[in-house]
DNA sequence: GTTAGCATGTAAGGAGTTACATGATTTT
DNA sequence: AAAATCATGTAACTCCTTACATGCTAAC
């Protein structure tokens, strides 16, 4: 349920990072203006710590001949996910419940496809859309109303609130048609379970 | 910088409401789907009445004639704004700060804009559009930056993103406009300030 | 007579922010 | 030497939701 534990645990199944640099791969996911505070983003991360999805990587030899310059730096604490972690993170992929398709969701399990199996993909699609045009024909309806509009701006907000979701359900359309059309392509699509985590996009 | 508080006190300026009927003009206000729960309405309800913004109607004879068969009905208790409370809505509609042009109170401060005085409606519009601008450019070079693009999706989101931001500034732009056009127009709008709340709406 | 809607409330908790505190490193 | 940026953290608080509890009224 929190979007933040969903996105630190969707950013680490890429790379390993530490928290400061979490912190801006976090805003970049989400358009790059909202950014988490490091006021929520540490007690995240040591949340999943004890509950044992991530841990911290220790430096190895390795690092000390790729980087030396590094070493003198302040600790920095790379996290990374544990096998359990990466568990729980492709179940949380793998559930196309109604919170996916609310706002703040949507938009990481739509910055996750990449990692998402194609039938799962399809139904968080069609859920926001379903979703998208009850809103629609709530706003549609709202404007239908002569009576109860109160004035030119609530008209407009309402105006432009209704063509924005026109919008996005025409491109959840586009998308939605190209997901079908990938389907039924010669590409063989890997399954991702927990042991394959493939990156090839 | 409560939305809910604003948004009472904006729903009890144009008349006299209980809680139940108040969730619902709050719904209508914000696209019809959102809604406030009972868990943090009545509780506001009871703040704002303890700091003296608000007061209980109390049923008067008059209410016996025009309405008897409500005299049994369980006591719905109405709410209005004290004088105190008209005063306190005042500043806050007069108050173009930065809060005023982010999403959620964006939203609101349009929907009291018929309460609003011209000079402030014109600020929040520029300013909501500079935010917008500001959010425009950083998906676009997001969107530029070829590296770093990690998937179809994530593109397909930026796009999208972009898109509407686009919309929505050239929407604001037409806003911005007519708000000029009429303020050079013959309509001499009252101003409303601290000592004078028409309620000629 | 039982479901649906009207009407008001409380207690506990969730998910995040703000403000504070510290210190190392790099740039100017 | 100062300022900016990197890096990590804590405590208090804010705003709101969920779940619970109660009872009345209208419709089926």
């Amino acid at each position: 349920m929190p979007v933040l534990e969903f996105a630190v645990l969707g950013v680490l199944a890429e790379s390993p990072v530490h928290g400061y640099q979490l912190r801006k791969r976090l805003s970049a996911l989400r358009g790059g203006l909202r950014t988490f505070s490091y006021g929520s983003l540490y007690p995240t991360l040591r949340r999943l710590q004890a509950r044992g999805l991530i841990t911290e990587q220790q430096p190895t030899a390795a690092d000390a001949v790729t980087a030396p310059a590094l070493a003198t730096k302040r600790a920095r604490i790379v996290y990374q996910l544990t096998t359990e972690g990466k568990e729980h993170f492709a179940e949380l992929l793998a559930d196309a419940g109604p919170n996916a398709w609310e706002d703040e969701l949507f938009d990481l399990h739509l910055a996750f496809f990449g990692q998402t199996d194609a039938d799962v993909r399809l139904r968080i699609l069609q859920g926001r859309r379903r979703r998208l045009e009850e809103q629609r024909e709530g706003m549609r309806s709202a404007l239908a109303r002569t009576r109860d509009r109160l004035d030119r701006y609530t008209d407009e907000l309402a105006r432009h609130g209704l063509e924005a979701a026109d919008r996005e359900v025409r491109w959840l359309e586009e998308l939605i048609a190209s997901e079908r059309q990938a389907a039924a392509s010669p590409n063989p699509r890997r399954r991702q379970s927990t042991d394959n985590h493939s990156a090839n996009l």
